[in-house]
DNA sequence: GCGTTACCGTAACGTACGCTACGGTACGGG
DNA sequence: CCCGTACCGTAGCGTACGTTACGGTAACGC
């Protein structure tokens, strides 16, 4: 035995430095130089800790879901109806925070990365849909009187405008500013309120 | 004088095959190289149509530009009264065509590409305001008595929601199928025909 | 038909990429 | 205290990129 590392805590360093070069200089210019660089390493310590450089983009996928996960729990918590659970949880994840928007910027990145790598593509769809899930189970406890199909049609619908917002914003933060992101929504969810 | 070619079908042959590497391949496929074959040619006509790179990605992205708006101009014009006319704009801009996905594919590379390149960037603003403008005036068209903040909002909402639907079309067509798309507009399409 | 000139294919340059092989280094076990 | 081993920095490999320089070639004016 000899030097023993702590694999997690560099695992969780390095996507993290990944994100980073991610939102700052988009997809070309993530390149495991310019991820060694920002972690304040060299390029082989990168890939001692991953194989290569895909395992490091699903690390580093695996890390954005687990923050916009962690971010929806926190939201959704401190609401107490299930309107006001599903709008926080909406909210949060469409707000133009400058945090919330670097985000958006790394999810266009792996949007764009997904188009051409399948592991990817899979991971995405995956968590897109996970996020679906989350979304249609709120609108059930919103609407139990609701038709299954209703619940679901609603639930994409809330779910795109939401992305949409997201993408849009990415570039053009004036257009989609914080007012015209949280109108949109708000009127999204007034089908929530309406009958039947 | 010598040889005459002509620029202008170059440059819309090249750029189309700059758009079709870029819906197969993706961002990262997109090399002048892979350009040239597509379009059957070599690497130094490439260049000697386009002065770099970027001024080939600027072209694509005017091609692109050009084809949705040459289509939603087709839309609008059979539609006779104004609602049908922004039903029709918005679903040939989310219809799950195979022309249509791809296109979105394409879109949502250059919408990457944009998040490095200001130029790019300042094309995809530029584009999408003309396209929310569209949008916002077929909203007013529609309901002459709105204030101009709700035909605005309103406007940016259906954008928002087509947009996101393309975008998470690219990667699950399962999930945003044709007939999840059409309710998911129609839903929001449904203020329009409420009051006030 | 012939010279001139615009055009473009060929080849290669410099650079940056992902990745690998190797050697130094520092830590844990005896 | 020192051996052994896990760790990682260094250097460089092969490749593919964007770009450029140059020579061949085909068309136009005369």
């Amino acid at each position: 035995m000899a030097r023993r590392r702590d694999l997690a805590d560099q695992q969780q360093r390095l996507s993290a430095a990944t994100w980073s070069v991610l939102a700052e200089r988009g997809l070309p210019g993530l390149t495991l130089r310019a991820v060694a660089e920002r972690a304040g390493c060299t390029t082989g310590m990168v890939l001692h800790t991953f194989a290569d450089k895909q395992a490091l983009l699903v690390h580093a996928r695996e890390l954005l879901h687990r923050r916009t996960g962690r971010r929806a729990d926190a939201a959704q918590a401190t609401a107490a109806d299930p309107v006001e659970a599903l709008r926080a949880v909406l909210l949060q994840a469409a707000s133009p925070t400058e945090e919330k928007r670097e985000e958006a910027r790394v999810w266009v990145g792996f949007l764009a990365a997904a188009l051409a790598d399948p592991v990817l593509a899979d991971l995405h769809r995956d968590y897109n849909r996970r996020f679906v899930t989350r979304v249609r189970e709120l609108v059930r406890a919103a609407r139990p009187d609701w038709r299954p199909v209703q619940v679901t049609d609603t639930a994409t619908s809330l779910v795109a405008v939401v992305e949409g917002l997201n993408a849009l914003a990415c570039l053009d933060p004036e257009t989609y500013d914080e007012r015209t992101q949280q109108t949109a929504l708000d009127a999204t969810l007034a089908r929530l309120r309406a009958e039947p």
